[in-house]
DNA sequence: AACATTATGTAATAATATAACATTTAGAAG
DNA sequence: CTTCTAAATGTTATATTATTACATAATGTT
């Protein structure tokens, strides 16, 4: 069972416009749309997002500096992740296959090195652009 | 066989160090190596810093914003790379396993997209941080 | 109440990346 | 060699993304 973050304000602002956007959001974007509710500096989105990360309820898509909400409900932290992204509509999804998941954190090589935690972002065209 | 790309000038002088240094750089502190070589604005790295990465001689760490000259030899393009990264110092290294990148290549799953490239990042410690 | 931790507010600035425009160089075609 | 085209360069300005520094407030714990 997912623990009960108790979400702050801004926190809670921030998360919501994100989910409900049902896509990945940037942080100016993300700043834009808050002016109204009393968030007016950079800082504070950032602080949010970085807290939002840390817990698990959004992940940072780094080829694209964007966050989208956990699509999952089983991401308590984000160390496992993996996305398609379209590169013609830039529609991003977050992939929940679970053989991925298990061969990905399985993985290790002669390296010597312990991995905790990933990012996979595949990227291609989405059914629609592929069509066009 | 790796197809010779004739780098331009600006483009080897960015590879050669990049490929020196022997681990990720990020684009200012390129730009300032290679002012005392007549490179003296961002968009002059960056475009030969494109360039490279589509050529697949060097490739982008997203997650540090920061580019690695390629270490396989067989990355004609950058669009299927994997990297571990070391939390604690920072260090990079390209990984190369074709289990892993057959696995990856041959994904898909039951969202109708069609996947042709991906990029992948572990973290975690590496063997010298682990043991300190 | 005292203390520690987390979150917030605000201003300034750093770091990363691109737009726009002019010019030059290098290949390919005739 | 000349013409044409594509690729690369040079330069200035600006856009976008993210952090530093410092002060204050809210929350949780003992
Ligand atoms: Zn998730
Ligand atoms: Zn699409
Ligand atoms: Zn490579
Ligand atoms: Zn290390």
């Amino acid at each position: 069972m997912q623990k009960e973050h108790n979400l702050s304000k801004n926190q809670k602002i921030i998360f919501d416009l994100i989910d409900k956007s049902g896509g990945p959001m940037k942080a100016y974007s993300i700043l834009f749309n808050v002016q109204k509710k009393g968030i007016k500096a950079p800082l504070q989105v950032y602080r949010a997002l970085d807290k939002l990360v840390e817990i698990g309820k959004i992940h940072k898509i780094e080829s694209r500096n964007a966050f989208i909400a956990c699509q999952n409900s089983s991401c308590q932290v984000s160390k496992a992740t993996a996305f398609s992204i379209c590169e013609s509509c830039e529609n991003v999804s977050e992939i929940s296959n679970s053989k991925l998941s298990k061969y990905l954190s399985n993985f290790s090589d002669n390296s010597g090195m312990k991995y905790s935690k990933y990012n996979l972002e595949f990227f291609g065209l989405c059914k629609k652009c592929k069509s066009k």
